[in-house]
DNA sequence: CGATTTTTTGACAGTATTCAACGGGGGTGG
DNA sequence: CCACCCCCGTTGAATACTGTCAAAAAATCG
């Protein structure tokens, strides 16, 4: 099982059993590496794959009519990307890399033949989309409702709770990869006024920016600022039926 | 089968076989009705379902700490509602009836069978929930990257394709049982200033509003406005399994 | 080290919000 | 049946917030 496999994704909702791991073996998953700015995969072309991040980070963006774009998640090593391929024929957005990235690459049929045969890790799979949406609403909810000083904690925020909750140490702050075009493009803001509201939030004592990272000086002020809510994330796995053997 | 039910969500999507009615059949759906304003599911409220609407308006929404709230999604007739109860023990959000309506209910468990015994319905249950991330993903480029008229539109021309996608007949317009007030919480808009959007909207001759009803006048420059990209959303159910007999 | 990108800052314009007031319509209770 | 009230829609004026434009400093890349 080599180091964020969809075993590995999947391994950490559910202890996987034998047979499980044969079939996730038997998937056959590539690996790509995309360096910084690359796109892994453009909009529009064909969806014949899905992808968990190994390094580095990636985002989905669209790029409006009027040369705009939209950032719309980010995706940090070992979470999905690009899983809306499994309902389109064609991606509905881009998929970029932020820093230099290496992927896995699973093919959709693979994903098909977990449905026939492994109904545990289907559902499984079901449930961490619905997750994805629901992670969305709270954007929806921080871009349209809050204030731009509001959006661009709720970002750093958003960062810090994935970094952290997938095990990696942010004593000392969280990288910030991403350029303050990129950050306003997440928060729906433009780059000038991302950059007053960094300053701002330095300036208030809450973070402090050195060269790429990010410290959390006050996070629970941070949070309040964010209008950050700490929903219960945690995917119920209580009731996934039982692993076929 | 009656109006409504799973087996018709998903028999808009494929054929289904008899053994797939059969399974569809005795899932034992009930109904439920609402009325206009009241609560369906509560936010945290215990997630053992999820719904179809069979007639009227539902919207899911959540209410920020500062009293301000977000409206996510409409769910119009045929739609479903409340699917996020897959992932989560508790509901992320409260489903809110627009008008009086009535919804189809499924439990939970139904679906975990029909991941055991019908690889097929699940996986495009699967698919149709990474749909209505996408759907999500357009309204976050509205929100976070349009003006206020632009909102506006693009939540008209959003109700529109889908009521015409329904097979509804919207000849002389679409209905909007939506107060400005609701229309403002879905678009990141103070009611005031949805307000003055409409009525420019009606002003440029693009719009006609006559009471609850809209209609559209000049289709083509309501989407250009709105920006709304006619992106090809049909999900690709070519490469479904074959149905398990 | 030179070129390019990114960050930073200021002044100004434009957009959306806030506050306030008024009219209309529908539902409720007398 | 009518009066009342509350909610909704409408409008104006003042304010606050965010975007735009421009230019320079700092950082990064090759």
């Amino acid at each position: 099982m080599s180091q964020g496999s969809l075993a590995d994704r999947l391994g950490r909702y559910v202890n996987l059993v034998d047979s499980e791991r044969e079939a996730l073996a038997a998937l056959g998953e590539s690996e790509r590496a995309v360096s910084r700015g690359a796109m892994l995969r453009p909009e529009q072309a064909a969806a014949r794959e899905l992808y968990i991040v190994r390094s580095g980070w990636l985002y989905s963006s669209l790029l409006m009519a009027d040369g705009r774009r939209q950032v719309f998640s980010l995706h940090l090593p070992g979470e999905f990307a690009g899983s809306a391929a499994l309902a389109f024929e064609r991606a509905p957005f881009a998929l970029v890399a932020v820093t230099d990235a290496v992927v896995a690459v699973i093919d959709k049929l693979a994903i098909r033949s977990l449905f026939e045969h492994q109904p545990r890790l289907a559902m499984l799979l079901a449930m961490l989309g619905q997750a994805e949406r629901v992670a969305l609403y709270d954007r929806l909810a921080s871009i349209g409702r809050t204030s731009a000083k509001a959006r661009v904690a709720a970002l750093i925020c958003d960062i810090l709770h994935r970094l952290r909750g997938a095990g990696e140490s942010v004593k000392d702050g969280v990288p910030m990869p991403l350029t303050q075009e990129e950050i306003g493009d997440a928060t729906g803001l433009t780059a000038v006024h991302v950059n007053r509201m960094m300053r701002r939030l330095a300036d208030e004592g809450l973070i402090a920016r050195t060269n790429g990272r990010i410290r959390i000086l006050d996070e629970a002020g941070l949070a309040a600022i964010a209008h950050h809510v700490d929903r219960f994330t945690a995917v119920d796995t209580s009731w996934l039926p039982p692993p076929r053997k």
